[in-house]
DNA sequence: CCCGGCATGACACTTATGTGACAGTGGAGC
DNA sequence: GCTCCACTGTCACATAAGTGTCATGCCGGG
């Protein structure tokens, strides 16, 4: 599942250069014009991190982070802030407005993209992780590959993809059509309980050799990655 | 326990089509056709937020309003305004009206559900949070998993929903017909003893490993979760 | 001591989930 | 173009899990 990245900025040119710069880098982009809708749309969507521009229409960037910091559903949110040169960097770069990490303008965008994989990868490991483990269970992403305790594990597509979406929240519980969202994506109609068929396969899988389901069956709920049932 | 929530809009394509997508966003919804009949649906209901239009045969969306924040029992109800563009714009806006945020048709859908969601955070935390807690039991919506000093505790579907809205209030006392709406949906009809049965489920595994008895029966009354007895 | 309200175990029934079978697809290799 | 073959999505059926009702017996308050 590739990353989410939400920008909120207000000149056009910049916006439309930055979606399709992450876009071609492999996030998936989505763009606000300004802090309010900025703001609506991250508690819409729940990007996996937000890239912010310090002066903003409606809302400005600082007040934009001030107000993800208040709420502990987005406390822990990256941000990454856009400044102007001169544009108070000094309280930016002390970041006490709560930003992770920012960058000024006019930046290189390839310092861009290396400061976001870099803020992903200290911020939301499992996003940007080449490898997922969980227990004994191992997902090599680069090599596309899966072990437990050592030994391959032979899994299609399909289940791979499910595997690591689980791996990504150990323990929580997620809904079918959740799983159809992450795995087959938005705008996939397939049966419902598809999904069961190939959580089964992923489960025969992941058991040969006689180890442990680590699949929870949470009737009437969903599925989670997590041994004690 | 989905929130639920009843929208009070006398334009019947508007309705059914705001019945569809905040049903499909995970909220119990229920829709009334005016004023009169809202404030009938809502006594009955009480659902968890309000949606409700400006202008409204019989009883005005404004009267409403004004008529809920006047009774106790209903004061501290979410509402979220629909107006028109020029509709008294300003007078809404001030939220003199009583409401507590508003959006002005038309409107995109989103950013209906983004204040919806906002404002149940803001004012029925309980209902979003993603872990209860009351003395050493713990429930944790995003796993659905429940735990007493440390241990797991084995819950069906149901006896979990009815846990999880004691949860949001413990120590009050809960007729059967209440929990009946909140656990079952307001719209089931199964025999009121069933909640009995529900509830020593419930007990006895809570009970499991020589625990006390954390539910206290209300002769006549209902339950409630409540440790002192 | 009596009575309505409750607790509980039994049970017949629903529902949700696990699974093997199967037919359709599409790509790799020939 | 054709043949395999690994993968997919659906079904149907078996099984497990959870539900709603009852009958019975208990309990506390008047």
């Amino acid at each position: 599942m590739k990353p989410s990245i939400l920008v909120i900025e207000d000149e056009a040119a910049l916006s439309t250069l930055l979606e399709y710069n992450l876009d071609k880098e492999g996030f998936r982009v989505a763009c606000a014009a300004d802090g309010e809708e900025g703001l609506l749309r991250i508690e819409e969507e729940t990007p996996d991190l937000v890239v912010l521009d310090w002066m903003l229409p409606k809302v400005s960037g600082v007040e934009v982070c001030r107000q993800l910091r208040a709420r502990p559903e987005t406390r822990r949110m990256p941000i990454l802030m856009l400044t102007a040169r001169g544009e108070e960097t000094d309280k930016v770069r002390g970041l006490d407005t709560g930003a992770d990490d920012y960058v000024v303008k006019p930046f290189a965008m390839s310092e861009l993209v290396a400061r976001i994989r870099a803020l992903l990868r200290r911020t939301r490991p499992e996003l940007v992780e080449e490898r997922l483990e969980f227990k004994d269970i191992v997902l090599d992403r680069a090599s596309r590959r899966v072990t437990r305790s050592g030994r391959n594990v032979r899994l299609g597509p399909t289940e791979f993809r499910l595997l690591d979406f689980l791996m990504q929240r150990p323990g929580r519980v997620f809904s079918r059509e959740r799983l159809m969202d992450a795995v087959w994506g938005p705008n996939t109609y397939v049966e419902l309980r598809t999904v069961d068929v190939h959580v089964g396969r992923l489960r025969k899988a992941l058991r040969e050799g006689g180890a442990a389901d680590p699949i929870r069956t949470v009737r009437s709920a969903g599925y989670s990655l997590d041994q004690e049932r």
